[in-house]
RNA sequence: GCGAGAGUGGCGGAACUGGUAGACGCGCUGGUCUUAGGAACCAGUAUCUUUGAUGUGUGGGUUCGAGUCCCUCCUCUCGCACCA
């Protein structure tokens, strides 16, 4: 570039990415609308939480997304690429009180903040579609959803003991509570007994499990972790007897093949049978401290350890309605309330959790199934025998297989009418009260008279009170605002109250990528255009939300498919997780001190710069090291092939077409067509973008020898056009304002938005000259240059002829001659 | 403990169906240009006892040939963790 050059030395990116994000927001470049003649694509990433600044997980979690939209346009797709906020919840709330401010005026401020990052990034947002899911123009639609769900039977309240998290001042779902402690603040959850409303998503738990089978565009890991989260077991439901009284204890089993070798039942402390049976006895005192301790133990377990199986009997017994057997039942610590019916059948050959506590009481141990080849001395075990085999000690059931008995045995129990089949979930119904002010109010109404009442739907939506005055008074519940509380009743008109507790937020978050396929809809939850958009095609988020939020919404799309809003049956055809930005190898946190702050960075190098980095550091499923010398590297390349292009564009010739392209053209033809074909399978294959920027690298390396004017050899300017022209439509997804601004300075007199990807054209990419790899037995000892059309004949008499290869080969017999075809020659001796 | 994934230069990472290990980038070394350069450009960069040998966590196996396939073990990461 020479010192009176019209473009500065070094590549403006300030001015470059203002000039292009203006233009693409005064063009409405990104919005877009149904159009029947092109092929839809919906690419989504998660929204995020209004929490106030954008970190570099979105950055990375959006760049990806950006790009595929942008690959998908240029491949010609109507693309739908939408952004918004998950705004309710918690932080807000704390904020507000910290800063005597409103949620809202704290939640909307920073949207505005974090809306203004994401455009400085350059993200190829429809902004029309953009809604906060605290705007009463979304949670109306939420509210009317839920009052419909009420409607089919899906909400039902009930009370239940609860996960109370007494910092966060509300109850938790079961998938908020993680080892015993709050998912937000790690706090210890407390069991509190409430009431709360609850959605059945256990009757749609059947078509969740099968459903997985379908969802081929998931990672295995995440269709895994569902899998055991709902937790499907099928077995046997049977009563004992209770002696001594009319009560019987029922239990669950997976393996009712071995209900011959009980020797004693275990229930839990909190089953309700525990009052009947240990009540009056000599030793309820005794029991009744065990029975605290129990409590206690679990309340203050340390997260991780194994608790001993300890146990104590209550002096009862039961009767195996199988073989009549007197059964003692003892209150273990081990077993689950929450799970089955709170009582267990214990086979201590067959079970290894039975198996110790035997041992710990010296309670017998009966064998019933005995796998092939093996002898059970139940002295001589030292753990139990879980694998199948032959029953023995089980009456008429002996010889029979195990896996046929537990068939066979089910059938009996429900002949003789003690049990019957039964499956069970470890998956509860989605507890989604919230004793909080900030979410959606649940539009429900409690009449003395007429009991719960739902909001009739002209009266939605029920708005949160926002009150004129700011301050920390905003932020208690609803129960504390007469305001909002009183109201009349739609049924008798008599004066009632208004349910005060609010929606999880993870309602929200399970249908708004329904809703912006139509988010301007005024007048309904959802409309047909949906029918075009859904399924998203490409969902792209971090794998922290594998249970909670993916399962939810997977519920979500099957209930408003069952209303009749959506005619999909699963959300996200395609789901990208992508991996954690980590920094000296530890995941970026304030305690750690090793956040790299996105706006200082944009500040620094601009978007491009940091998008391009955050692609190329790593493919994108894998956690992504931060280095501040690699984004150097990244500036650097992106201002290489700035100065290349201005330079050319300063000095340009007028392109006429070679009349025979030379030898520097062709190389750098053919090049260009293996970075086209390498570039378009890396995106499509699996969106590695990271090897895809290497190959253009590769092409500009290419291209800089091939127009270097200290070597003789240069291609010629149209064919150095030509290359341009395709490696920024090949870089645009990645770094658009970039490329933008070279399109410009090149001064193409088409524009970058209505290309199309380039296609190769395998002629052009194939090479002509072949180095083929000598070796003899394996090892390489040569290589050899020929021409591609070379027979394998003349390859082979070529490597036995080579000067490297005879000294290896010389007086030795030649056993083999191994050919790979345009690769390599192995000679073996 | 169970389940899944991963171990490749100083670093991030490449390597299609077994066929040139280390693409691309960072860092480093030397040089050019400069008053200077933490700018730009050029050259080099796995290791070693360097006509050669050794190298993809360990040890074995299959094969003409193994980072890639099979078995053993080790380490790390992430899920689940008494679910009867």
């Amino acid at each position: 570039m020479s010192e009176d050059s019209p473009f500065p030395q070094k590549y403006d990116f300030c001015t470059v990415e203002k000039r292009w994000q203006e233009y693409w927001e005064t063009n409405k470049t990104f919005r877009v609308v149904e159009d029947e003649a092109k092929k839809k694509y919906y690419v989504l990433e998660m929204f995020p939480y209004p929490s106030g600044r954008i970190h570099m997980g979105h950055v990375r979690n959006y760049t990806i997304g950006d790009v595929v939209a942008r690959y998908k346009r240029l491949r010609g797709y109507n693309v739908l690429h939408p952004m918004g906020w998950d705004a309710f919840g918690l932080p807000a709330e704390n904020a507000a009180q910290k800063h005597r401010t409103h949620p809202a005026k704290w939640t909307y401020e920073n949207i505005a903040y974090m809306k203004s990052q994401l455009k400085k990034l350059g993200f190829s947002y429809d902004w029309d579609r953009e809604f906060a899911t605290c705007d009463a123009g979304y949670y109306h639609w939420e509210q009317k959803l839920f009052l419909e769900m009420y409607d089919r039977g899906l909400v039902y309240r009930k009370i239940t003991t609860v996960n109370w998290c007494d910092t966060c001042q509300t109850v938790l779902a079961n998938e908020q509570v993680i080892e015993g402690t709050c998912w937000r603040c790690d706090a210890f959850v407390q069991p509190r007994k409430m009431h709360g409303w609850f959605f059945k998503i256990l009757d749609y738990a059947d078509e969740l499990l099968q459903d997985l089978s379908t969802l081929d565009g998931w990672p295995e890991k995440v269709v895994t972790m569902q899998h055991n989260w709902i937790g499907k077991s099928t077995g046997l439901i049977c009563n004992f007897p209770i002696e001594g009284g009319d009560e019987e204890l029922a239990i669950f089993t997976t393996r009712p093949d071995t209900i011959f070798g009980v020797t004693f039942m275990s229930i839990a402390a909190e089953h309700p049978l525990v009052d009947t049976l240990i009540g009056g006895g000599n030793r309820e005192k005794e029991l009744r401290a065990f029975i605290a301790a129990i409590a206690d133990e679990k309340r203050r377990r340390p997260v991780t350890d194994e608790l001993d199986k300890k146990g104590m009997f209550t002096g009862r017994y039961c009767r195996n309605p199988f073989n009549n057997q007197r059964v003692p039942i003892y209150i273990a610590n081990f077993v689950l309330m929450e799970y089955g019916t709170g009582a267990v059948m214990a086979v201590p050959a067959h079970d290894q959790r039975d198996f110790e506590f035997a041992r710990t009481y010296s309670l017998p141990i009966v064998p019933v199934v005995i796998p092939p080849d093996t002898e059970l001395d139940p002295d001589q075990m030292t753990a139990a025998a879980t694998e199948p085999g032959r029953l023995v000690n089980s009456g008429t059931f002996n010889g029979m297989d195990s896996i046929e008995a537990q068939a066979a045995i089910i059938v009996h129990a429900e002949d003789i009418g003690c049990g019957t089949s039964h499956t069970t979930y470890r998956l509860r119904d989605w507890g989604i009260s919230r004793q909080r002010y900030w979410g959606a109010p649940i539009p429900m109404i409690h009449c003395p008279s007429c009991g719960v009442v739902p909001v009739p739907l002209e009266d939605l939506p029920i708005r949160l009170p926002d009150g004129a005055d700011t301050g920390a008074e905003e932020c208690t519940p609803l129960s504390r605002r007469p305001d909002f509380i009183n109201t009349t009743c739609p049924s008798c008109g008599g004066p009632a109250q208004r349910e005060t507790d609010t929606m999880d937020t993870f309602v929200e978050s399970s249908w708004y990528f329904a809703r912006f396929a139509c988010s301007d809809n005024d007048d309904a939850i959802l409309d047909r255009r949906t029918d075009y958009w859904l399924p998203v095609d490409q969902y792209i988020g971090g794998v922290e939300h594998a249970i909670l939020h993916l399962l939810y919404s997977r519920f979500f799309t099957k209930v408003l498919r069952d209303l009749g809003y959506l005619n999909i049956d699963e959300p996200f055809t395609n789901l990208l997780t992508q991996g954690m930005v980590i920094k000296d190898g530890a995941k970026m946190s304030k305690s750690k001190g090793n956040v790299v702050d996105p706006d200082q960075l944009i500040g620094q190098y601009g978007a491009d710069t940091v998008r391009l980095f955050s692609l190329f550091a790593a493919p994108p499923e894998r956690d992504l090291e931060w280095n501040a010398q690699g984004v150097e590297g990244a500036s650097r390349f992106l201002n290489r092939v700035y100065r290349t292009i201005a330079h050319l564009a300063e000095h340009r010739t007028i392109a006429a077409p070679a009349a025979e392209p030379d030898e520097s053209d062709r190389d750098l033809q053919r090049k260009l067509h293996q970075t086209i074909r390498k570039v378009s399978f890396d995106i499509d294959n699996d969106f590695h973008f990271n090897t895809a920027i290497s190959a253009v690298m590769e092409l500009f390396n290419a291209l800089s020898a091939a127009t270097d004017e200290t070597k003789p050899q240069q291609a010629t300017p149209a064919v150095i056009e030509e290359v341009i022209r395709t490696m920024l439509v090949l870089l645009s997804p990645m770094v658009p304002h970039f490329c933008s601004e070279m399109w410009r300075i090149m001064a193409f007199t088409d524009t970058l938005e209505d290309q199309s990807w380039p296609s190769f054209d395998e002629k052009t990419a194939r090479e002509d000259q072949l180095t083929i790899v000598l070796q003899v037995n394996g090892k390489v000892r040569s290589r050899l240059q020929v021409g591609a059309d070379i027979s394998d004949e003349s390859l082979r008499e070529q490597a036995v002829a080579d000067a490297n290869m005879v000294r290896y080969i010389e007086g030795k017999a030649i056993k083999k001659i191994i050919v790979v075809k345009k690769k390599l020659v192995n000679i073996v001796v």
